[in-house]
DNA sequence: CTGTTAGCGCATTCAT
DNA sequence: ATGAATGCGCTAACAG
């Protein structure tokens, strides 16, 4: 499994041109000669060296994904889409996680460009102009991939988390809600959550809905917990929307302690229909949109980029839709 | 962002050779010099070849990760784990999910090779004779990680599984358990299952506890909804293990269903305390090891290997240690 | 302390 | 249809 191209050359009496042809099926060979290479490389369990292949060519079929943690609850799918539609093109993936600042982000981009990775997957919770620079600097194809740039310079791969929200707060205002909180982190950290407080103010305010913000440092179970039961003892809704699923798991176990049922005394809607979703009690009504999708599609885009393929829009909007679940909907008794 | 190393040397006014020199710390440079490549290096935004630089060492910096897949509960935290090791000293580590199919994997460890990965880390439910001869054709080192080698003969990092399970029913004999259950994967499917299948029965034995094995067709929260639901209908038991915390929240739904109230009528407990244990009701008792751990302390041996360190031992086993919460613990009220 | 030289293993002209 | 030659950008002897 060390031998060289040219030990195939030499075993099968051609020149590692030959060789090389054959492999990468670049011009037409003779079939006899083909069969003779073919041979030598099973012979000799020839593998072809990657990096040689990658320096000779300037194309490396890797590419860098840059998330801020992996081990965020729908990242993991996420990155397994990507990986699966990579794959089907032959391509690799380096993965780096970035926690979401910006100095190791643009770090990783350099450290992506030295790889020569032919292209670049770019997470991140919020992105800035310096963000916009760095991939200028790096020269390399990109697409984001559930991080929203407003002015839309760079290709993208997204939901429209504004109207998702506004589709909730639809959704529960046709359930006769009079008064709903939303539960997210503060504004200006995250733009996801920015994006859907943005849509579920203006939906609560078109159907006159008393509408409550509240605010958390993290958007995780534990340190959401807290200011949920602070929230919910002073000022009881009648629904909760939360920014991410963890958070509204967290509110469905902050409503249980208070002994409200749910869903009728509060329903609770999240958001990523991640495999908490059906693993709570009650099922948590949630936005569906298929993580491995938006991996999936964005790695897709990426191949298409990295080919010259045709694009018909640089914005895609991955669709989304609402999961009904008995977190809003009572379970009728059978 | 695309200079040479040419054009820094012709920058400088030096050889290539002192700027390999420089960048790499490996001969002693006139202070003066150096700072003329430093900034050469600088003006010109200079960034190795990482490629070229491969090639030319042997040596890639990259490191190739083999997961069954990514997005599982407990391999996204893993993952992490050895992202920041791997980052820590300097390495990049390509992700392949291979679904546990040994011929995905074989190939996976070829494509691995090619890629000149500077070793392995390979995670795999079952690990076979295959395997080995895989790994001995490619040459690379390699770490096992969380996938059990019977007879020692691949470096791994491990828990000791069948001990854990011990511990386990001891733990519940302890609180006067009579009749448990264990609900796992059927025998020869997956190794962890296996062995902590084999910790409980020998444990149950030993303190004379009636022992009832559940088998389901996959370790998933739906798919072994209806067999945990049989079961526990026709032969109930004072308390179920479950071979992860996702059955084990499938086994505390089921129990709920059937107004079996935890802990008092039936304990549970799982394994691997993902995130999912904390936030389930009741909150459940779990076999805890540091999935980040995992990965950081497979990683950091891999480290070693390469750089022939000295290796105290081959065959690192974690701690683990139960951690209890609601599902074995009566809640004081308050 | 620094420069020159020779590969690393392959893709890719340019000939033939 | 095939071979010979060149170079990708760097590391690593080997000189000096």
């Amino acid at each position: 499994m060390s031998a060289t191209i040219y030990d195939v050359a030499r075993e099968a009496g051609v020149s590692m041109a030959t060789v090389s042809r054959v492999m990468n099926d670049t011009a037409v060979v003779k079939e006899e000669t083909k069969k003779r290479v073919l041979d030598a490389i099973a012979k000799l369990s020839y593998r072809p060296n990657a990096v040689a292949r990658g320096l000779a060519s300037k194309r490396t079929k890797t590419i860098g994904v840059i998330v801020p943690d992996v081990s965020a609850a729908f990242m993991a799918e996420l990155v397994r889409g990507i990986e699966d539609i990579a794959n089907m093109y032959h391509y690799h993936i380096i993965l780096c996680n970035s926690d979401g600042q910006l100095d190791r982000e643009r770090d990783l981009v350099g450290t992506m460009w030295e790889k020569q990775v032919d292209g670049l997957l770019f997470m991140s919770p919020k992105l800035r102009q310096e963000h916009i620079d760095t991939f200028e600097e790096a020269q390399l194809p990109i697409v984001l991939c559930r991080t929203d740039d407003p002015e839309k310079r760079i290709p993208s791969v997204n939901i429209n988390n504004k109207q998702a929200a506004i589709d909730v707060v639809d959704y529960l205002a046709a359930k006769g809600c009079k008064s709903i909180a939303f539960v997210g982190a503060k504004a200006g950290l995250k733009s996801l959550t920015d994006e859907r407080r943005a849509g579920f103010l203006q939906a609560t305010e078109r159907n006159a809905i008393t509408s409550q913000l509240i605010d958390v440092p993290s958007e995780t179970y534990s340190g959401a917990l807290k200011f949920l039961k602070d929230a919910l003892q002073t000022s009881p809704v009648r629904a909760i929307v939360a920014a991410n699923d963890e958070l509204a798991i967290a509110a469905e176990h902050v409503a249980q302690d208070l002994k409200l049922r749910i869903p009728e005394d509060v329903m609770i809607v999240g958001f990523d229909n991640t495999k908490l979703t059906e693993m709570s009690r009650p099922p948590l009504t949630t936005v569906a949109q298929s993580m491995y999708d938006y991996g999936a599609v964005a790695m897709r885009f990426l191949t298409k980029l990295l080919s010259d393929e045709p694009i018909s829009t640089y914005t895609v909007v991955l669709p989304h839709q609402i999961l009904e679940r008995e977190s809003t909907a009572p379970k009728f008794v059978k």
